[in-house]
DNA sequence: TTGGAAATTGCAAACGCTTTAAATTGATTG
DNA sequence: CAATCAATTTAAAGCGTTTGCAATTTCCAA
């Protein structure tokens, strides 16, 4: 039968003063003499005090924690970006005194219900909401509210002010083209999904924006799409472009599952990597250190990308911030071995 | 400006009636009138009642939270573990309309102190504890404060009774080893790592009793290993092994990291995998699908295994469960194509 | 000394809920 | 019609804090 937790209450007694007493010594308060606040102090090491959440949430209104609205997606999509986001977002709260606590949405149940239980029951003083789609609801709803909430992506036309943050594909494909390009690349094949996701989106207009502003009419980008990511649509998307009579010299992937399926399906075809064709990703997925030759990709840096979010999260919480606020936070370049010059005999 | 959350003191106001009846209405009593619960409950519809979790534990002393102690490592090692794991257990707990909250280590701060706080500051009912280690203080911590903990991972000699799940790496090893005799291998290599992680004791032991079970005086057991997980230290064991003049037909990695750094030095030693060596690991994590020819590996189930936790959890937190309790779970045989029979030229 | 300001400390209310014990209402019975 | 009982509702206390305001103590100048 462990000991129960101290109170206020408690240490008074044993002190012989006020629980308002008790109270303001430890949170410091000037008015209480120096030589009491040190006994309290003394006291509550002594007897191992630690304050009652409860009871303080329900006096300031505030309960110190972060909702994280947790995206059940099918197993083993991406998961790696939910364990690196959580760690960040751990690491960025716990400096700010505050905790985080994860929202799971069933199956089946509304993501929208979840979102006003955690905000209505007082349960968070701030959300966080990974992956944000496009018209997302929760986004209306927390507008509607002005809760503070930051997002993990960002929207096209977004219907309501919000915080995001978001890497910045567009820099990151711009910045891929130009590598290519001067490895001598002039055909560029790009494997993609024509879903919602809005990355998507920025990624292909960084390409875009890259090869008009290089202004060199001899370079063509072909583009071969599938409407959900699925393993399956992904191979035969791929294989469509392997099989151009006029095949690409650097395929770029959406994001690296598709990257790694290129590699696949080049070695499948007995097409070397990276002598007779050029391979890159994005995400920094860790099964792209394996797959040989290994995957040039991007790494978006998730985790220090969800320790910034805590930040601004704070911020917003504490009124700091004046909203709303975003950032763009730039992939970094991580080369490997799956990109090289273009092949001569073309 | 969001309008501010309901309280049951409106409700009862708008209905004239008394907190008490609306706060028992809504809780089912069945001394309100029905008629008065049907009232009751409209009105909480209607005006979209959602209860005050903290004012609500404040005098049921429960939080319905449920603590999950987050291991934070080196980036990105074996971090799908906690994506899968926390996924997991979020999907239990909200079953049993439970929240899980992440109470993160920061760095250079003591677990033993992000316990106690956890624990005393009555955030959290229970709590999980992921990868125990042998003499690990927070076990003996809870169990003097007989505080409902579940942990991942079993310990050799534990110090105290502690509530545990574990997945049978003992099973699984030996399933391995039948697997790989039937297919003829006569020499088996094992590369380990010799820390004081506790799984790596019961894979030895299964793959161990099972060649005793065989009985088959011819059949050989060569074991490699290193002190710490570390790419450096697994390439180099992982070479030893395969430089030895009579090498094994068949390595298993402790853990599917061992089991790719096998796979990639095979490869770059020229050794078809599985022709001229069969490989196995254990974990299943993503990239093994990717390497070529695609580990063979154990699943160990992480997800559901989470989710089994949280129910164990719950029990004991509600008192149905006779402590301390354990399960040991299954792992499953994920069968690709990095084994195979035995190469004939002995 | 004593009056009064300054420095300390304490009382009591409040946060929103649950629960015990008591009060009210209505129906039933002799 | 009074008395009894069951059904229904309510008042009030309490959970552990914080905080506005009031009370007490201390200290110093007059």
């Amino acid at each position: 039968m462990g000991n129960r937790a101290k109170t206020l209450k408690e240490l008074a007694e044993r002190l012989d003063v006020s629980i308002t007493t008790v109270s303001r010594a430890l949170a410091g308060h000037e008015q209480i003499a120096l030589k009491t606040r040190e006994r309290v102090a003394a006291a509550a090491r002594e007897l191992g005090y630690i304050p009652n959440r409860a009871a303080r949430q329900l006096v300031s209104g505030r309960s110190n924690f972060v909702g994280f609205l947790m995206p059940i997606r099918g197993p083993n999509f991406i998961d790696s970006y939910l364990g690196e986001f959580v760690t960040g977002l751990g690491e960025g709260l716990v400096s700010h005194g505050m905790d985080l606590f994860l929202a799971t949405v069933q199956q089946g149940q509304n993501e929208l219900d979840v979102l006003r239980h955690v905000v209505e029951s007082g349960r968070a003083d701030g959300v966080v909401i990974p992956r944000v789609a496009e018209d997302d609801p929760r986004l209306t709803y927390l507008a509607m509210h002005d809760f503070p909430a930051i997002a993990h992506g960002r929207l096209l036309n977004p219907s309501v002010a919000y915080n995001w943050l978001d890497s910045d594909g567009e820099a990151a494909f711009s910045e891929i083209f130009d590598l290519l390009y001067d490895q001598g690349h002039r055909h560029i094949g790009l494997v993609t999904i024509s879903d919602r996701m809005t990355f998507r989106h920025y990624r292909e207009a960084g390409l875009q924006n890259a090869i008009a502003r290089r202004g060199d009419r001899s370079v063509r980008l072909s583009v071969e799409g599938f409407p959900r990511f699925d393993r399956g649509a992904s191979v035969a998307a791929v294989n469509r472009m392997l099989a151009l009579p006029d095949r690409p010299t650097a395929m770029i992937g959406l994001f690296d599952e598709i990257a790694m399926t290129i590699l696949e399906e080049a070695a499948r075809a007995g097409i070397s990597v990276p002598r007779d064709l050029s391979v890159v990703g994005f995400d920094n997925i860790i099964a792209g250190a394996y797959a040989p030759p290994g995957l040039t990709t991007f790494d978006a840096n998730i985790r220090s990308s969800a320790r910034e979010i805590a930040n601004m999260l704070v911020d917003v919480i504490e009124g700091r911030a004046a909203t709303p606020i975003s950032r763009l936070v730039r992939p970094q370049l991580v080369l490997r071995a799956s990109h090289g010059p273009a092949p001569k005999g073309l």
